[in-house]
DNA sequence: TCTGGGGTCCTAGGACCC
DNA sequence: TCTGGGGTCCTAGGACCC
C-alpha cells in the first residue's frame, strides 16, 4: 500500500507568533508589512530571525544581518523574541496535528510529520489536509502549509511550494512534472558547497541530479552521499515517521562577542558563562559527560576546535571549565583577536554512580555545593519568568 | 553588508589491538 | 624479523538542518 505522509510547516513561524500575540494585544498584524524579528537591533551583530512575505518580498533574507536588511527597508519593523510563547504556540500546533494521527514525529519546533496512510483511507489526502491547516488557522490564529506525498522526503518537497496557507501534493507519479525541474539546491541536504560543486560539472537541476550516471556523481561527493542525492532526486525515501523522541547526543553553548576580543579576562568570562550553561543543561537532563570540546572562531570566521575525553563522566561546571580553559591555552595563541568562544559536551551518559578515586579533586564538595547554588537560582529565575509570563 | 545559536551526521587519518 | 587485514576509538574538520 502507498504510504501517505503529511509534512506541517509553520510559515514564517517565529514572526507570526509574535504576530499572533501582537494582534490578540489589539497591536497592527505584522504579517501584512515588512517585519522581522532578530535578536538586539543595537547590537552590529545581529541577525534575522524570521521575517515576513512582505520583507522577503523586498529580498530580506533570514540570517541576513540587520543592519544590511534596514538598508534595504528603513521603515522594517524589527520585534524580540519569546521563547516561553514560542513553546506555547508550538505545542498548539503539534497537538492538532496528533489528532489527525498519532503517528507523528516532530521535525523541529515548527515542523512536523505524519502518517496518514490509515487515517485518510477512502478519503481524499487534499481534503483532509485543507481541514487540519485550516483548523490550525481558526484555533491559533496563525497559518501553515501541508505537504502531501508518500514519503517524508516529497511531503517535505512539497510543504516548501508556495506559501502561505496551502496544501500541495508530491506523489511519485507528480516528482518528474513538480520537483524535477527545480534547482538541485532546493533538494533536501543539498546546501551552498554541494550545489557549487554539482553545478560547476552542469548539474543544475534535480532532474539532472536524478537521470546523472551514479559512478560519475559518486566522484562528485563521494559513494554514500551519491546514494542518497540519486535515491532523493528520483523521490524515493523510505525512512519511517519516528514517534520516539531521540535523546540529546549533545548540549553546546557559544557566545560571539559584539567586538572582537583579545583580552584573556574577557575571554575567560564568557568561556565560563558557556560552562555554567551546558553543565546546568546536562545536569537538568540527568547527564553526564565524557567528553568536552571548546572551539573559537577567529575574526576571518575560521574555527579552530579542540575536545578531550575526561577520565570520569562528569556533570560538575568546575571540571569541564578545568578542560576547556587548559584546551583554549592549547590551541589560541593568546594575541588573535577572537569573534566567538564555545564550548561543547558529548559522550552522554545517564551513569548515576560516583567511582571513588585517589586522586579525587578535595575541593569536589565545594564544586558540587556551587553548582547546586546555581541550580536553585536558575530555577527560580525559570519560575519568576513563566509567572510574569501568565500574569500577561 | 558583514554575517547567531543549537544541533546531527559524515569523513579521514592515526593509534592501538587482535 | 617482518608481514596483512580488520575493528574500534579518538580527534579535527566540514556539511547540512532549523
Amino acid at each position: 500500500m502507498e504510504r501517505i505522509i503529511f509534512h506541517i510547516d509553520v510559515n514564517s513561524a517565529f514572526l507570526s507568533w509574535i504576530a499572533v500575540k501582537m494582534v490578540r494585544e489589539g497591536k497592527p498584524d505584522l504579517r501584512l508589512v515588512p517585519s522581522v524579528v532578530s535578536g538586539d537591533p543595537e547590537d552590529r551583530r545581529s541577525i534575522i530571525t524570521a521575517a515576513s512575505i512582505p520583507a522577503k518580498k523586498l529580498g530580506i533574507k533570514t540570517a541576513q544581518p540587520v543592519s544590511m536588511a534596514l538598508r534595504t527597508c528603513p521603515s522594517l519593523v524589527i520585534v524580540g523574541g519569546d521563547w516561553g510563547w514560542y513553546k506555547e504556540c508550538s505545542e498548539g500546533f503539534i497537538s492538532i496535528c496528533r489528532k489527525y494521527s498519532p503517528v507523528l514525529q516532530q521535525f523541529s519546533i515548527d515542523e512536523c510529520f505524519i502518517d496518514m496512510s490509515f487515517r485518510c483511507y477512502g478519503q481524499d489526502p487534499v481534503e483532509v489536509a485543507t481541514r487540519l491547516k485550516d483548523e490550525i488557522r481558526t484555533t491559533l490564529g496563525f497559518t501553515v502549509n501541508v505537504g502531501v506525498g508518500s514519503n517524508k522526503l516529497l511531503a517535505k518537497m512539497a510543504s516548501d511550494f508556495e506559501k502561505p496557507d496551502k496544501v500541495h501534493t508530491l506523489w511519485e507519479s507528480e516528482v518528474q512534472e513538480k520537483m524535477w525541474p527545480l534547482g538541485v539546491r532546493d533538494l533536501l541536504w543539498v546546501g551552498k558547497k554541494t550545489e557549487a560543486r554539482l553545478t560547476s560539472y552542469g548539474i543544475r537541476t534535480i532532474g539532472d541530479l536524478a537521470t546523472i550516471d551514479i559512478t560519475m556523481l559518486t566522484r562528485l561527493v563521494g559513494r554514500n552521499a551519491a546514494i542518497q542525492l540519486h535515491e532523493y532526486a528520483n523521490g524515493r525515501d523510505d525512512s519511517p515517521v519516528e514517534t520516539e523522541v531521540a535523546e540529546a547526543k549533545s548540549y553546546s553553548a557559544e557566545r560571539t562577542f559584539s567586538k572582537d576580543l583579545t583580552d584573556p579576562v574577557d575571554i575567560d568570562r564568557a568561556l565560563f558563562n558557556v560552562a555554567c550553561i551546558v553543565a546546568h543543561r546536562i545536569r537538568r537532563d540527568h547527564f553526564r559527560a565524557s567528553t568536552v570540546s571548546m572551539f573559537i572562531k577567529y575574526t576571518d570566521f575560521s574555527v579552530a576546535q579542540k575536545q578531550c575525553q575526561v577520565p570520569q563522566p562528569t556533570d560538575v561546571t568546575a571540571m569541564i571549565l578545568n578542560e576547556a580553559r587548559r584546551m583554549l591555552h592549547e590551541v589560541w595563541d593568546g594575541v588573535s583577536p577572537l569573534r566567538q568562544v564555545g564550548l561543547g559536551v558529548s559522550k552522554l551518559t545517564h551513569e548515576n554512580y560516583e567511582q571513588m578515586s585517589l586522586f579525587e579533586d578535595p575541593r569536589m564538595e565545594y564544586y558540587r555545593e556551587w553548582d547546586r547554588q546555581y541550580d536553585e537560582k536558575r530555577a527560580l529565575a525559570e519560575d519568576a519568568r513563566m509567572l510574569a509570563y501568565e500574569r500577561k
